[in-house]
DNA sequence: AAATAAATTCCATATAATGCAATTGTTTTG
DNA sequence: CAAAACAATTGCATTATATGGAATTTATTT
């Protein structure tokens, strides 16, 4: 970090970021650990450029114009894909295997964004297609984490299709293989859509704290060994973590 | 002005609130002043924060991710009304009298903010009531920078009720007040909709330089000198450009 | 209206930001 | 495809700036 009151102020800036958040000098100072007069300074700066601005009067302020202004000028540009795609890149060149982010549609799961595996052998999906929810990691840890209607919704009007001999035909496993990927917060599988492929999941949570998408690894089964999987588990969590904060989520919501 | 490097921080993250902007580091350096040391130096922080992001490959960037979360939680916080007030009590302290802002809906106009007059004898409108388009020189305004199709649809569509002796009820007189006031761009009016009353109004814009809004200053016809109407003028265009900027206007759009 | 609490300003000191020049990295062109 | 041209970044000494603590001002509560 380059420039230390900068960066300060964009700290402070941060306190705000949940919505409609008021704070003062003191509440700042306590949550950033900077002394009151830094803080004063520092806010009385940001005001004057209406990055924040005063609200219910005396010494309490929230966001300001300016960076509605700001926000606006990106929001078209900034979607989910755009905004995981570094992260997706990073987790890739760990992995070398193929990185996708999933999102629920009606009752399909599909494919926003991709990353490509650095093998020769690849698996590919692909920017634009369907894939089922019950089939497949990526879409059973959509499904766990669907509201209970549209999971309802769900079970009732479709037939498990058997993609795979190891695909899930029976709603009862699957519900159980819910349950299982709900207490554990990822989900793997081998060969349930495609034989011959593994996938590795984690989800991705917006600023309410709802599963919005699924960030998967996915390559050959015969290039996965334990500790392979040990590491990708591990890698696809803390990206999809890291995704999640980008959108506004904050830990233990 | 506090900090000065966080001014400059403030400066260049401006430099991006034209939609879509990408620029370098000496496009900046060309635009703010700034040496291009310090201009990388100050890229690096906000980026290592996610103000910025790379675009585009090397040493090109956009807002990033950081701005795009904050501006989601003030946007349901922030619109017209919020955004304007703190300039019309401002514009209110120097005229003394009633500021207000309306908006087209369907064929009327919708005062949306009000901020009341400082005399004992004042004007008052209120905020969520209808007004007319063709009586009063807020609605002529907004009618006269309406784009041509709505226009249509407004004279087609409605007979210009008389509502004082004052009220324009010809057709053909009215389209010239609205030329003039485009050429102008600003309106005055007395007694037009309220007897003893006057208005003066000038023009809101958004990002894309479309006249969204009315700012108006008005009162009772006997406090009103040639003096006070220069100034009233000269303050609510002033305002009403304040305001713009404020939402994304940028001079000569 | 007085007391309490919070935010702001003052000031000397320590620290951080600056500009220049040198370097590193990227794109263009012969 | 290499070399030149261009643009961004970094090291370093200097100068300007941000800092914390105390004092002051400003709001809120009793």
């Amino acid at each position: 970090m380059k420039l230390k009151s900068v960066d300060k102020a964009i700290s402070i800036l941060d306190c705000f970021s949940i919505e409609g958040q008021i704070l003062g000098v003191g509440d700042i100072s306590a949550i950033t650990g900077y002394t009151k007069s830094t803080v004063s300074r520092l806010l009385s700066t940001l005001e004057q450029r209406g990055c924040v601005e005063k609200a219910q009067g005396f010494g309490r302020y929230r966001l300001g114009y300016r960076i509605h202004l700001w926000g606006n000028s990106i929001k078209n540009q900034m979607n989910l894909g755009t905004i995981s795609l570094p992260i997706m890149k990073r987790l890739r060149d760990e992995c070398r295997e193929e990185v996708v982010i999933y999102v629920v549609e009606g009752l399909r799961r599909l494919c926003i964004q991709r990353v490509g595996s650095l093998h020769e052998i690849e698996k590919v999906s692909h920017v634009g297609a369907y894939y089922p929810l019950h089939a497949g990691a990526a879409g059973k840890l959509l499904l766990a984490f669907l509201p209970k209607d549209k999971q309802e919704a769900f079970f009732s009007s479709n037939s498990l299709e058997k993609l795979t001999h190891k695909t899930i035909t029976d709603l009862d496993t699957l519900k159980k293989d819910l349950q299982l990927i709900r207490k554990r917060g990822y989900a793997v599988s081998r060969g349930e859509r495609e034989l011959g492929a593994f996938s590795v999941n984690a989800p991705v949570r917006d600023s309410r704290g709802s599963v919005i998408a699924d960030l998967s690894v996915s390559g050959p089964l015969f290039r996965l060994t334990d500790n392979k999987l040990e590491s990708y588990i591990h890698g696809v969590l803390s990206a999809a973590k890291e995704i999640s904060e980008r959108l506004g989520h904050v830990e233990g919501t």
